[in-house]
DNA sequence: GTCGGTAACATACACTGCGCATGTTGTATT
DNA sequence: AATACAACATGCGCAGTGTATGTTACCGAC
C-alpha cells in the first residue's frame, strides 16, 4: 500500500465526486422524483452502471448530496457562532450565516424541500436530529446556561425553532436573486423578534 | 332533469366517496409514492380504471383529499374563531382548534407531510395561499388593524407563523396517542409565547 | 318496448425508470 | 506473464403511470 493513491483509485474519486455534483444539480433543478439516475449518469459521459458502483441506491446517492450540503453548512455557522463575543451575538452571528447559506438556490430546495420526499419523512428527521437539532441545540445551549432563556420544554421549542429557519430557507431559496438582500432582511428581522421572545 | 339523481349519477358519486376514503387512508398509511392507484382501486374492490375516469391522474385524486381535509379545518378554526369575545380570544381559540385537528395523525400527515411531495413545491404553496395563509391572514387582520401588532413585514410574519403551525401539526400526527395531549400543550405554550411577541 | 346514446367503469398496452445480475476492461501485484 | 480485483457497462425483470380501446348498464325519446 504506497501513500500515493494509485491511479484506478483516483479516477474512481473523480468519478465519485463528478456524479455527486452532476446529481446536486439535477436534483436541485428537476426534483428528486423527477431526475433519472440516466439523467445523472449521462451528464458526465457514464452510465448508471457507474451510478450503482458507487452508491447503493438512488436514495443513497441524494443522501451524499444531501450530507456534503448540511456538513458544509454546520461548518460555516459554527464557525461563525465561535469567533463571536457574547452568547447571543454568536447566536445572532449563526443565525446570519445559516440565512446567507439558503441564499443559495440549490441548498434551499435540497434541503428543505427535496430532503423530506427523497429520504421519507423518518430518515429526514433523524438526519436533520443530528444536523439541525444539533446545531440549534449547540446554539441555544449557551443561552439557556447564560440563564437568559425562558423556562419552556425544550424539544418543541427546537424544533419550532427548526422550522421557522426552514420556512426562512424556502423562501430565500425561491426568492429571485434581486429580492433575496431584502427578503433576508424582512425574515432575520422576524427570527430575531421571534427568537428575542424567548428570552427570560 | 328530475330533482331525484339517476342511479348511475348515485352509484357514480358513491364510488367517487369511496375512492376518496380510501385514497386518504392508503396515502396516510404508506406515503403517496408508496401507494399505488392499484391499491387505492382494489380498496373498493374496483380497477384503476375507476380511478381515472373520476380523477384525472394520480396528483388530482391527492389533491381532492388535500381540498376536503383543509376546507374541514379552515371550516373548524373559523367557526371557533367567529364565536370569541376579543381578537385576541378568537385568535388563541383559532389556534387550539388548528392543534385538536392535527392530532389526527391523517390531516397532520398528508396535509404537512405527503402534500408537499404529491403536490409539488409550487402548487402546494399556491394551495396554501388560498387555505393556509388565507386562514391566518384572516385571523391576524383584526389584530393589526385592533393596533396592537408590531410593524414587521407582513408575508415573512404570515410565512413564519404558517410554518410554527406546521411544525406543530406535524410533530402531534407522529406523536403517539398517549402524548397527544402534553405535547399538544407544550406547543400551545410555545406558540402562544412567540406570536404573543408580536404583539406591539 | 326497443333502440340509440352515453355514463361508468374494465381491460390491454406502451413507456418510463429502478434495481440487480452479469458481462467487460484496465490496472496493480506477484 | 498470469492472476485478481476494482471500475465501470450492458441487459433484463418488474412495478407503476397514463392512455386508448373495449364492455355493460341505464336513461330518455319515439
Amino acid at each position: 500500500m504506497s501513500s500515493v493513491k494509485s491511479r484506478r483509485t483516483r479516477y474512481s474519486e473523480a468519478t465519485k465526486a463528478a456524479l455527486l455534483e452532476a446529481a446536486t444539480r439535477r436534483f436541485a433543478e428537476h426534483g428528486f422524483a423527477g431526475t433519472s439516475l440516466e439523467d445523472i449518469a449521462a451528464d458526465i459521459q457514464a452510465t448508471r452502471g457507474a451510478v450503482y458502483h458507487h452508491f447503493a441506491n438512488k436514495t443513497a446517492l441524494f443522501q451524499a448530496v444531501f450530507d456534503q450540503l448540511e456538513t458544509g453548512m454546520t461548518g460555516n455557522v459554527a464557525e461563525s457562532h465561535a469567533n463571536a463575543a457574547d452568547p447571543w451575538q454568536a447566536t445572532m452571528s449563526g443565525l446570519e450565516r445559516f440565512l446567507d447559506r439558503c441564499c443559495d438556490p440549490v441548498y434551499g430546495r435540497l434541503v428543505w424541500q427535496e430532503a423530506p420526499i427523497a429520504l421519507g419523512w423518518r430518515q429526514w428527521t433523524e438526519r436533520e436530529e443530528e444536523y439541525g437539532y444539533g446545531l440549534i441545540e449547540q446554539i441555544v445551549r449557551p443561552l439557556v446556561e447564560n440563564g437568559d432563556f425562558a423556562p419552556l420544554p425544550v424539544a418543541p421549542t427546537a424544533r419550532v425553532i427548526f422550522h421557522i429557519l426552514g420556512a426562512a430557507g424556502l423562501a430565500l431559496a425561491e426568492a429571485p436573486d434581486e429580492d433575496k438582500a431584502r427578503v433576508k432582511d424582512e425574515y432575520s428581522q422576524v427570527i430575531r423578534r421571534l427568537i428575542g421572545s424567548l428570552r427570560g
